[in-house]
DNA sequence: CTATTTTTGGACCGTTCGGTCCATGCAAAC
DNA sequence: GTTTGCATGGACCGAACGGTCCAAAAATAG
């Protein structure tokens, strides 16, 4: 039961990999050979250890959001302040329009909900999960940021933390549509001032 | 030189199902066999009208934001103040959360930003033109408020109006990741308290 | 009716799609 | 060293992909 050969690849880094090509190119222009490519592995080994397509799609972005609850967690505990927290995360979604576009991915999330909220719904519900996720920090944030005074403690911080998860989406959205930093920057400084 | 048999087909209307077809699914998503269905022509035809998939889809990009803006100018001309177009628009954006889920296609621009922009610069260039248009009608609108003192004048209209593109491409997005639409209501409220 | 011009359906192209299957390889347990 | 059990590479699958091509049909101009 339990003999056999050992796995021979790390899941975590096929996984790794596989998400990183969805991120960069989506779900349907990412085709299975792509992602054996990416993820070093055969075929065999591919259905084996993952199932298919849909199914390595679903636990990419269920890592993803697990990874983005982390990262943002932890940064939002090392931040000076709540308020801080939310402008620094949105300056550096804003940063992206400095890079070359073939890196300007964006939000895996953020592009899975475009591309699959009206056609597979199991997918969609993955996604929006991961909406409540990045809100429910935000929202963490708001009310730090109430506690501390930066932030009025009259917003209503759960429509807060849904017009942030909303900015953000925006900002990601008119970097693909050609926005230069600094207008963007622009943007961030409108949005902040509605923090307060 | 004007000779010859007359086109079977009304090639605005070939046109305006493809861009719906794409609206809807997307490019990649789109398969040569549904742009026939829906245009309702066969391959010959299509390839003898249309060139091929891509340049149909820039056709049918450049098609949108035709439209598009003819329909937002016009929109504009007819409301009782720029302020009042503005919150027309966002919130009819916000009502798609009310339609059932294979009709929440948002805006064919904004999905073809996220689709295309790593990937195709000949495309992504269409968008961003239509971006700007969208922005341009956004001006207007900030500018005709100003002039109508319910938005200050101390207000850049430019930055508001990217502002706006902003935040319309963010509530078609967080209407894709799930939000309903009393939600997204609150969250327009937020965005109209900064347009003033 | 004829000549001309263009449309049209469908056969055909090679490629790639996502996915299955099996013979072999290989490592651990006894 | 034999047995056990999973991992593995690659052959193979039918279907669909986007695209080309041509012979036949059809409509206009003269």
């Amino acid at each position: 039961m339990t003999n056999g050969r050992p796995l021979q690849y790390d899941p975590d880094k096929a996984l790794d990999a596989a998400m990183h090509q969805f991120w960069s190119c989506g779900y349907e222009a990412t085709s299975l050979h792509d992602l054996l490519k990416v993820m070093g592995l055969s075929k065999s080994s591919f259905y084996q250890g993952f199932g298919g397509k849909k199914e390595l799609f679903i636990r990419c972005i269920n890592r993803y959001r697990g990874n983005m609850s982390d990262v943002l967690v932890g940064l939002l505990g090392k931040s000076k302040s709540g308020r801080m927290f939310i402008e620094k995360l949105l300056l550096n979604a804003a940063a992206e329009a400095r890079q070359p576009e073939h890196l300007r991915r964006g939000c895996l999330l953020m592009n899975s909900a475009t591309e699959f909220a009206q056609k597979d719904r199991e997918v969609a519900e993955h996604v929006t999960a991961g909406f409540k996720g990045l809100r429910d920090v935000f929202q963490k944030a708001v009310q730090r940021g109430q506690l501390e005074g930066e932030i009025s403690p009259a917003q209503d911080a759960a429509v807060l933390a849904n017009y942030l998860v909303c900015s953000l989406g925006g900002i990601t959205t008119v970097i693909k549509g050609g926005a230069d930093e600094q207008k963007v920057k622009e943007i961030v400084g409108v949005i902040m001032k509605t923090v307060a």
